[in-house]
DNA sequence: TATGAATGAGGCTTCATTCAT
DNA sequence: AATGAATGAAGCCTCATTCAT
């Protein structure tokens, strides 16, 4: 593909005149693409494609693709946080809290793959464009906070066992949720997508909470 | 770099009329190469400046970049098994075996990080070679044929729940050995990279083994 | 040749910022070349360079190697039908618009050897291309339709014998005009160039007018 | 394709050890991937898979492409001139010997197509290799000697006009007969296939003696 | 703020051919 | 007389990016 320029269609008035919006096109189109091909897969062209504006547009607001693929990564995270700080824990005992968060974080995952193929393919690239995101490591910290938070209320109520590191924590939640949605494909082709349906998944989610509480209570 | 040719110290004769000897240098030029940038991210001129051979070899032997990168997948997949292989827990009891293979996959994968980034990569391009490669499905049947092996085992002497699935048990080992190389980039530009110290690692491990043996045991 | 870049005299502004005159100029140099060597013969390199403009631009218009062939055939075919559409015979008997036709016809294809020898190439590559383009097929029904009407004078004015297959008449002529360019190399290693001198052309171009007028003729 | 060695049923014994053999049978899958392709076009690959040798042997034997397209040309040109030779027209009168030569050379082209596709290539290359071949212009002259002979003795019966020359008889009876093969493609792409079907090919080649004929013909 | 046209660098692959036995 | 392995040169094409308005 050569020559990417809008279609009629695509220039209606309300995105012209609007570089919020426009930005926001483009981004959007982006993480579809970045995340269905990776960074060096992913086309410009592809993703003007999938955009109400043009490529030339692309240059115009994020200078070049990497910086592309950075604000996409950013964006990515954000979203995914946003979400995330809808949960309200406050009010629940420690394990309920803990319970309620672990299988959030499944679900969660699994209902933004987009998001883990981004974090894929920024390990892939050795989280090199993170490492240069101020924005994405104050976003995580919130993470963590809350498992402290957790953590200490379960400590003092005596439903979990002391020293437990929120960390640590925060990594075995995250390894099975982010697993289960970033190995579908290999796991699925050698071991059948009947694990990914369904039922299965349901019942995924039941241990993974059984295990994590398992690990954290008392002894 | 468009004229990759062998330069004189590579052109021992060892090399020279060995196809085989020079397939096996290319697939591991290529694995290198692959699991640093990817299948979109590598450049055939620079697995070919890995290797003891030159770029015109490469398509003479494999075709073109797909097929090397099929074949690679293979080789990475063919690697790790047979390591796998050579561990042996027929004589242990159920718990012992299952946490000796436990451990086992968490050191395996740590010290295979080439292969995890194959897998990964594979992950991103939705398993497609994968499933083209018949050998690959063979080699992952042994990993599930072992965990039969000692759940079964586990039941008998009542030391394990009844009910375990397999398929699950090797998804949960995997999903926490897996991760911890995936993610290792990401994880640790958020959260630090002390968590990938030895120390830490090496408690990690421990809770790893401990969750599995948790989450199967009677009761 | 790997670097065709247009040189600074090539840099007119007149050619820049007009599609249309980019690619006419393309498919002009194209035509010079694919008719020269073929399509597998032709050089990319080479038809950039007979370019007032780059390499790039070739394959920014027209895609691929194929395509622009294609799209040469296309403009040969139309080129010459457009000259033959300056042939006026409305106005004369039929066996005089005949007799015209036939000799434009063959002192046309002489003024054209590219346009005989891209449709000798496409005949090597058994017409694929022309298959594929509804464009010439539109242009030709023309040539037939100007027989149609000159055997239907010529049998009313009783100048031609009955039965005359306009298909048939058109392949009668074409053969001779076009063999005429087309195997002249051969033809004249073989039995010596002066049979494609001036005199013996002119010979030649009476002697067919007077073999296709002698076959229509009545009785 | 890369590498291309005969397969085991290829190496049948009868092959081996006869240079002559080997060198047939190469020349004849020459003919055929040249006449399919053209010079450019055809690829070695090919052509040693269509052999019952190796690709090795067309350079052993051959020594380069373009020598093995000289020979396979000479060789054309020898094959197509050794069927006309069977030809007797000695006994016959003058009219009737034209005749029969007229509809043999129609006949005698549909059948050997890859003759004339082998003839066409070569005035795709301006007939260079034909200029280098003795052997070719020698095969050649047969064809003139032969319309020599019939237009003197067609004169001195009477039953042809006087003035006939041998060359251009011998171009127009080419001509046409040719044409019908090489320009098949595009004109039948043109103008339909049923022109070339077996009863309107039937027609066409009484209408060529007769237009021959009638151009001979006294008065 | 926006854009259609243009581009240089470099990537993948093919091809005829030769080497070494 | 024969061959399996190896190769340099060059071909086609893609891609991110910039020019000129």
């Amino acid at each position: 593909m050569t020559n990417t320029l809008p279609n009629k269609e695509k220039r209606s008035k309300n995105w012209k005149q609007n570089p919020e919006a426009v930005k926001r096109d483009i981004l959007k189109a982006a993480m579809k693409v970045f995340a269905l091909h990776g960074l060096s897969g992913a086309r410009i062209d592809e993703i003007a494609a999938e955009t109400k504006t043009s490529k030339r547009m692309i240059y115009y607001y994020f200078g070049d693709k990497e910086q592309l693929y950075a604000q996409t990564l950013e964006m990515a995270y954000a979203t995914v946080r946003d979400g995330e700080k809808k949960l309200d824990l406050a009010g629940l005992p420690a394990a309920k809290a803990l319970a309620k968060l672990v299988g959030f974080t499944f679900d969660h995952h699994r209902k933004h793959p987009d998001f883990i193929r981004m974090v894929m393919i920024e390990n892939i690239h050795h989280a090199d464009y993170l490492l240069k995101s101020d924005i994405i490591r104050n976003l995580n910290s919130g993470a963590i906070e809350n498992l402290t938070e957790i953590i200490k209320r379960g400590e003092k109520s005596g439903a979990f066992r002391t020293g437990l590191d929120p960390i640590s924590l925060h990594w075995q939640i995250s390894a099975m949720s982010f697993f289960n949605v970033s190995n579908k494909p290999t796991f699925s082709a050698l071991f059948g997508a009947s694990f990914f349906a369904k039922d299965q998944q349901a019942e995924l989610r039941e241990q993974i909470v059984h295990m994590i509480l398992s690990h954290t209570a008392k002894s």
